[in-house]
DNA sequence: ATGGCTACTCCTAGTAGA
């Protein structure tokens, strides 16, 4: 079983990326984030035409989550469970083949120390209380999506001039690690302990021909389905070419 | 590395992302 967790940046502007990357990689699930598009505006039929079931979740200009399954998602949820009505759409998840898989994007907390930087955090808590309150440790459950934190100094290809900025300060990594210390593992993990992957280059500057990037984008797994992971890959190669979004995704598969 | 980009919108300038 291959589930895949992907930020696109606009999956309009993306389309036809995805597609491409849909029938190269052939997984059986993919989690999309920044989807940008109100659900009517969804390219679903595009989707389904590829032999894709589609549950989506979305709101105009920002945030949006989807998933794209080829079997249909069963017990789907959308959003957190004290998310208030006009909340950020930035989690939505369903049960594929009995694995409880939640696609998440993480809030980007925008600058340290203001006041979306405290939902940020605030997010990561309320997503570990959906956990305890709703699947059990032992359950295979996984959870990924664009975390917008590094978790470690390997993670980032200069810790010490991110050290303390947005998206690699102590306390998102603080926060994942609450959220990981539920019963969690990095996936990606399992199989590679060398720094120098990465998941997301900024457009600017030619960041991604030079290296410049962050492993933000995670697969977490309870040990019961880590058990089952046999390699968790980041396609490097969708960053490259036309239109790229600035994010790669990462693949895990199942045994 | 950070006023080097990209995508969005009551669209040609301002906002947000990461």
């Amino acid at each position: 079983m291959r589930i895949a967790t992907w930020n696109v940046n606009s999956v309009r502007m993306r389309l036809p990326r995805v597609v491409e990357w849909l029938g190269r990689q052939q997984p059986d699930v993919l989690c999309l984030q920044e989807t940008k598009t109100v659900d009517a505006d969804f390219p679903r039929g595009e989707f389904e035409a590829l032999g894709y079931h589609v549950e989506v979740f979305g709101q105009k200009t920002y945030n949006g989550v989807a998933l794209l399954s080829r079997t249909r998602a069963l017990a789907v949820v959308r959003g957190l469970p004290d998310d208030p009505p006009d909340a950020d759409r930035r989690l939505i998840g369903g049960v594929f083949e009995g694995v409880r898989v939640i696609g998440v994007y993480v809030p980007n907390g925008t600058e340290v120390g203001s006041e979306r930087f405290a939902f940020k955090l605030a997010w990561f808590r309320r997503l570990r209380e959906m956990l305890e309150a709703s699947c059990s440790t032992g359950d295979p459950v996984l959870i990924c999506g664009d975390f917008n934190v590094a978790p470690e100094d390997r993670d980032v290809h200069d810790p010490d001039a991110w050290r303390g900025r947005l998206l690699f300060h102590p306390d998102e990594q603080e926060a994942l690690r609450h959220l990981m210390a539920w019963g969690l593992v990095d996936a990606f993990r399992l199989h590679e302990t060398r720094g120098g992957h990465y998941t997301w280059w900024d457009y600017r500057a030619g960041a991604f021909h030079r290296g410049w990037g962050l492993r933000i984008d995670l697969v977490l797994m309870t040990e019961a389905l880590a058990a089952r992971c046999r390699s968790v890959t980041i396609d490097r190669d969708a960053r490259k070419g036309e239109k790229p979004s600035d994010h790669a995704p990462v693949i895990a598969d199942l045994v």
